[in-house]
DNA sequence: CACTCGTGGTT
DNA sequence: TAACCAAGAGT
């Protein structure tokens, strides 16, 4: 699968002059070749808004400034650091794949894209922004930004919500890579890439005029944009009602929060959060003998990728000296404390915001 | 291969 | 506003 003609010659060089010209430069994970920031970038940014990064980048990178600080952590210190960005599996393989750095290679990332795509959490195309942006390596990164820009310039037809198109539009953009790329030629068109894709080529209402490639664009040629890329399935969520039990207690003047550890798989697995019911009478159970002084507050909408969930959050105050609550795994955390806690998002809002 | 996994922004 | 999706990977 290679792509011929003024497109194959023309795409590359007028995509790095671009990109040298127009594109972005200052962001914090770029103008480093250490591999640590940008896998640590290329993590955070899967699935992920640059503007949401923005927020937790430079925290995380205080809090663990290398690969052996890192890997030296608790699991529950980097999900706590990772709290609200979501794809907690992503935080957990990073962690993983910090200690294996260290253990396996020495404290040093792997400098080709083949060995990094073997690492927990690194990808085929994360494993090549690593190795091109560090390394210069002529390998073509493979996200949504390449993906809408690649199957506009070639008017791509294939249906990418399938595994087989997207393979071969990844082969088609290795047939677009530059010829002979030095190093900086290789960070520039990567970089282009995903500037286009992010600032020019957009989803909607794209600003052809703005772009460096306009006369190679088969999608403009044909005015067809809007075709481009083709995706025929859609997401299906359905709808399901949690009760989130909300258990307090003071203690020496001490406001606390009873957390359990959520399960290894499914939503939020390995976060703490408040026990979880299918429904308020077993939340009540939850609550044991305190039910009588249940409060039930406003329930709140939360939209995961699958799923549509309506929170109903039961607010019980333990009064001193009462049972323990009727769960295992649990724990009393100050509301101090809830801050070095990995939490969901919403509840970590709940939480927050509390009646007296 | 189809499905699952968070959250926030955009239209 | 419900739909779509953003620097995807693991199973």
């Amino acid at each position: 699968m290679k792509v011929s003609g003024p497109v194959s010659a023309g795409f590359a060089p007028a995509l790095v002059q671009w990109q040298r010209r127009d594109g972005r430069h200052g962001l914090p994970w770029q103008g480093t070749r250490d591999p640590y920031r940008v896998w640590l970038s290329e993590i955070m940014l899967q699935q992920t808004q640059v503007s949401t990064v923005l927020g937790y980048y430079p925290r995380f990178l205080d809090r663990f400034p290398d690969v052996h600080a890192l890997a030296a952590a608790s699991e529950d210190e980097v999900m706590s650091m990772w709290s609200g960005l979501g794809y907690y599996s992503r935080a957990r393989n990073l962690h993983r794949c910090a200690r294996t750095v260290v253990s396996e290679h020495g404290g040093s990332f792997p400098a080709t894209s083949s060995v990094l795509a073997t690492l927990p959490g690194i990808g085929d195309s994360t494993a090549a922004a690593i190795a091109a942006f560090c390394h210069g390596e002529r390998v073509s990164i493979a996200d949504g930004n390449v993906r809408r820009v690649l199957s506009r310039l070639l008017a791509f037809e294939g249906d990418l919500s399938q595994a087989r198109a997207q393979r071969e539009l990844w082969q088609l953009a290795q047939s677009l890579l530059p010829e002979h790329p030095s190093a900086d030629d290789m960070v520039a068109y990567t970089q282009g890439l995903m500037d286009l894709g992010a600032g020019v080529c957009t989803l909607r209402q794209p600003a052809c005029e703005r772009c460096p490639v306009a006369g190679l664009c088969e999608a403009r040629r044909s005015n067809t944009t809007d075709r481009f890329p083709v995706k025929t399935k859609r997401v299906a969520r359905r709808h399901e009602s949690w009760w989130l039990l909300v258990l307090r207690k003071t203690e020496a003047g001490q406001l606390s929060i009873w957390l359990e550890r959520r399960p290894p798989r499914g939503i939020w697995a390995g976060l703490h959060c408040v026990p979880v019911a299918g429904d308020d009478a077993q939340a009540l159970v939850v609550a044991g003998d305190h039910a009588g002084a249940a409060r039930h507050l406003p329930a709140l909408a939360h939209a995961l990728t699958h799923r549509e969930l309506r929170l109903h959050p039961v607010l019980v105050d333990l009064v001193p000296g009462a049972a323990e609550p009727a769960t295992t795994n649990g724990r009393w955390v100050p509301m101090e404390q809830l801050s070095d806690v990995g939490l969901p998002a919403p509840v970590r809002s709940l939480l927050q915001q509390l009646p007296g």
